[in-house]
DNA sequence: CACAATAAGCCAACGCTGTTGCGTTACGTC
DNA sequence: GACGTAACGCAACAGCGTTGGCTTATTGTG
């Protein structure tokens, strides 16, 4: 390895910005990109030919309106790197391999036995692991593993739910499966990498964004100034033990009216409108107290009834900024359906290598 | 001015990290700084000629332990920047100076019309401005403002209130006073600016941390991952309108229930057990989202009855968080007392001259 | 009191970044 | 076929932190 000066840093945060422009998969010229990053043109051609030395870009024939030299386009080679994408619940394991653009290459999916013991746990991840990557052609840059609940993505480790006694408690995945597969791993909780995954192929559409998602239970992510926002101990987003209803449902964490209790609780009883009301109030705290300007929807439970969903989210969302009429909060559905966690955990691998650098002086983050 | 390069982008960022270690008031040494920087003694020395050039810092003796030449330390200069800060109010006028290191060198106030047409009141910022501009003697880098409320800091304009008929809606106070005082302006939420004046003098402390902030409403800030939070709209930390009680007291908002109602009214009722519970909801809902580890209170409603209302906030949170043992939250009473808004207007403009920057490529955010 | 050992700091050369100025290439138009 | 135009490449440049060697100032030892 050539040895690493400090100009690293700004090529690096260069190259990765032209790679954000590129993977929207449109082709690009140089001198859009050198608006976008404000440098000058002949910059832009000393990064593009750094990315061709990679093999991450490509020339994409040239474009020509009126007089003088055509302008030459680029592309991203979607096929030159390859993630693999694990998201683990209780009960199932659903797997991916992906592109660089975070393009769906081939999925797997099995039961697993919830008691399972935590080294079969980890030989059922390496191995869908191990069958995934013979799926594609590009440098395979590592495994992400999103899953529900506390989890430690500095350690990587799984730190127990809260709801139930846990087989897997304190469980250092990353680097079990680190030791089984000589990769990258990175762990995250669910919707953390959901929300990586729904904004790295609509970069910058999502920099003020929020997830919440509805699977075994309720979580959150967020995404603010383009940053994702994991916390002071990696628990930001857990909005599943907010309390929406004073005095209301026993929630197996001890307390009464957490979200999560009266959301499936209403999910049970049949009553859709009642759970998305639930929702909807999460949504509302939410876009108060950060102000998002997307909330993206997604999980099982939303798919399942997701017109009633979206419907009384955005009718709560008007209802509760209609004092504030220059709040204008889209709410989508997730672009990926039921892959939407196994992908974004492989777009965490993607981002951690190609992703736009937070910080440019201090320590490694990692 | 000499060529902009792109490398100035990274010494900039170095220079800034060196004053922000700095600015904790004790002396370092070249070593130190190295380790917190990720770089080697020799670029320190650099980045410290630099800054001394500038008049930002100087030499501060030497201290030896030991064999071989003694470490030689460095201080920041606080006398040599000066910048002014304004705390507006609907019925009061609060104006500080303040050295590089957010100490106050001179504090006025006087009370104000609500009424008062804008040019009066452009007039009340400017004269406080010029008056307090005669005292300290560094240079004088511009003025901050704070005040409640929704506020657009791109745009220096303030938004209007929403609980009452608001003359100075609408009005472009930024370029207003620009022109008055042909000085930099910055105009900033209040709660914004006091936690940016929170953590001025206490670099790295309050990286994640959230201020909230009861003075004629309830506002509330963000700063994750050592970044302010302003959100899309700039609107992020409004959480006056939050409903906390369904079916609650009515607020001018035309809504029922809203945080702020129900605060004030209990402080109106002598009850401040509820107040501070309400106080605590917000927090406890706010600790889940983002995940923060520290909350510092603040405000003329908070330093009433400090006492009180710690104490309900820190049960409130052990309460409410006591299934998850790993989260600890740290309350703390702002530092900066009856002054923590215009300190933290005049720190917005220390900040944008000599803080970390967020991003290192893209257009200026200005 | 002289000397070695030790640690901090300076100087100069280096590789790398994006910038600048100027020449080259490839297109449309007359 | 000559001309104007726009995109692009080449080479020299300034400034960043790094590297390696030398200087300086203190402590400990004979």
């Amino acid at each position: 390895m050539r040895p690493t000066g400090p100009l690293d840093r700004v090529a690096g945060a260069h190259d990765a910005a032209v790679l954000a422009v590129a993977r929207r998969g449109e082709p690009v010229a140089r001198t859009g990109l050198a608006d976008a990053l404000q440098v000058t043109p002949q910059a832009i051609s000393k990064i593009l030919t750094r990315l061709m030395d990679r093999g991450l870009m490509a020339e994409s024939g040239s474009f020509s309106s009126g007089p003088g030299k055509p302008t030459t386009l680029y592309r991203i080679v979607p096929e030159s790197r390859r993630a693999i994408g694990l998201h683990l619940t209780r009960t199932r394991l659903h797997g991916v391999v992906a592109d660089l653009t975070g393009q769906v290459l081939e999925r797997r999916s099995v039961g697993i036995d919830p008691g399972r013991p935590e080294p079969a746990l980890i030989a059922d991840l390496a191995g869908m692991a191990r069958e995934l990557a013979r799926h594609g052609r590009g440098e395979l840059l590592g495994v992400g593993v999103g899953m529900p609940g506390p989890v430690d993505p500095v350690e990587g480790v799984y730190g127990g739910s809260t709801s139930s006694a846990d087989a897997w408690r304190g469980a250092p995945i990353r680097a079990l499966l680190l030791e089984e597969l000589a990769l990258p791993v990175h762990l995250d909780h669910d919707s953390r990498a959901a929300l990586v995954g729904e904004s790295w192929s609509q970069p910058g559409l999502l920099d003020n964004a929020a997830l919440v998602l509805a699977e075994e239970g309720l979580g959150a992510s967020l995404r603010l100034d383009g940053a994702i926002v994991r916390g002071a101990h990696s628990q930001a987003g857990e909005v599943g033990h907010t309390v929406v209803r004073l005095d209301g449902l026993p929630c197996p964490c001890g307390r009464r009216g957490c979200a999560q209790a009266e959301y499936l609780a209403a999910l049970e009883a049949g009553d859709q409108e009642l759970a998305a009301r639930v929702l909807a109030t999460v949504v509302l705290d939410l876009v108060r107290l950060v102000d998002v300007d997307r909330v993206v929807l997604g999980g099982r439970a939303v798919y399942a009834h997701h017109r009633v969903t979206m419907e009384a989210v955005r009718r709560a969302l008007a209802e509760g900024l209609r004092a504030d009429a220059q709040l204008h909060v889209e709410v989508l559905l997730s672009t990926r359906g039921v892959d939407l966690i196994a992908v974004g955990a492989a777009c965490q691998v993607l981002e951690h290598e190609y992703g736009l650098p937070t910080a440019l002086v201090g320590p490694e983050t990692g």
